[in-house]
RNA sequence: CGCGGGGUGGAGCAGUCUGGAAGCUCGUCGGGCUCAUAACCCGAAGGUCAUAGGUUCAAAUCCUAUUCCCGCAA
């Protein structure tokens, strides 16, 4: 079939990869434009506009996809079918009602649960123990239509919000060719979506990483894993800012201050918190590398009883 | 030229302000103690102090340039 991709980030990779592979003809990617990134605020082009001029395919990055001139655009390339996986934009009715069979949203949750913008690290955040993909035939609604097939995909007990977007991208991948393979041949019976079972989930805010010992060790546990590697969690100690990549709640009977600093012994940091202790991994300090936390604490002067806070104080 | 931190034996750091013999906590190797050890004791190896210039009797330390890494902000 002859397709129109609209997506941005990393995540989209799989899934092009997968389509291509199917046999399908790409014959436009549509992303977001150019955004300025880095150290150096030099403009880096979004990962899907990468693939599309390695494949070389045609690129469309227009500011607003639903004005006019962006339609006309979008008019030049007719399609079987359009595929959407994390474009960044809402799509208009013209535009959802040009391919002959619509617009196909893959969507990196079990829907109705988590339709919004980071479904993937909010079921991590929640401590979710399984969650999936799904294909849809997009409507106006945000993330709303009605399902065409969905996988369950485990969520295990060290994932993190990275190594998750990479297994739900590859089932993706799969399954929207599975999907299209299924609308080609007639063959899939769309589902509506119960709403009341709907949960909205938002963007990923930097400040979700700022951990709150006043909260249980579990909870503080999940974030660190959803929120690597972006934006990651992280606290303050003694005025200066430390990133937390990895972390677990541990079984450890004591009852400091919240946020207080405990050294069991010369590899172990602790954290108390509301309930449990954090046991911290792996850390990065200002200006420093990620590190073991063994390493950390062979040359920096964290001593038990200093405290952990949100605020560099 | 957006702001800032940093590059010191294998790892993580101190020392730089107030120039003057390379240090700390570990790791490694050897030995000892021990029923035993990731614990303890003794000893050893290992660094042109990111690179290139400059100032000085003398530079990890002061000055200049270069380069690499990182945090913030976007």
């Amino acid at each position: 079939m002859k397709i129109v991709f609209m997506g941005t980030p990393d995540f989209t990779i799989p899934i092009l990869d997968s389509i291509k592979k199917a046999g399908h003809e790409i014959v436009l990617v549509v992303t977001q434009p150019d955004k300025p990134r880095g150290r150096k605020k030099e403009l880096m082009p979004p990962p899907a506009k990468v693939w599309a001029i390695e494949n070389g395919i045609p690129v469309f990055q227009p500011e607003r996809i639903k004005r006019e001139e962006a339609v006309n655009e979008l008019k030049k390339y007719p399609c079987d079918v359009c595929v959407v996986a994390a474009f960044g934009q809402i799509l208009s009715k013209e535009i959802l009602d040009m391919p002959r069979l619509g617009c196909v949203n893959v969507h990196a949750s079990l829907l109705p649960k988590y339709r919004g913008a980071a479904p993937i690290q909010w079921a991590i955040l929640n401590g979710d123990k399984i969650t999936g993909v799904t294909t849809m035939q997009m409507g106006v609604g945000l993330d709303d239509g009605d399902m065409l097939l969905q996988k369950r995909v485990a969520i295990s007990p060290k994932e993190t919000g990275g190594s998750l977007f990479d297994k739900l991208a590859i089932e993706g991948g799969s399954l929207i060719v599975e999907t299209l393979k299924g609308l080609e041949e007639g063959s899939i019976t769309p589902i509506p979506q119960n709403e009341e079972e709907a949960t909205h989930v938002g963007m990923i805010k930097k400040e979700l990483g700022n951990l709150d010992f006043t909260k249980s060790a579990k909870v503080l546990s999940n974030y660190v894993k959803g929120l690597n590697p972006w934006p990651c969690a992280y606290t303050f100690c003694k005025g200066k800012m430390l990133k937390i990549w990895a972390a677990e709640a541990v079984d450890f009977d004591s009852k400091k201050e919240c946020g207080e600093v405990i050294l069991p012994d010369k590899n172990t940091l602790y954290i108390q918190t509301k309930d449990g202790v954090l046991s911290v991994l792996e850390i990065q300090a200002e200006g420093k590398k990620r590190m073991p936390i063994s390493d950390f604490l062979r040359g920096n002067h964290l001593e038990a009883g200093d405290i952990c806070i949100q605020n560099r104080g």
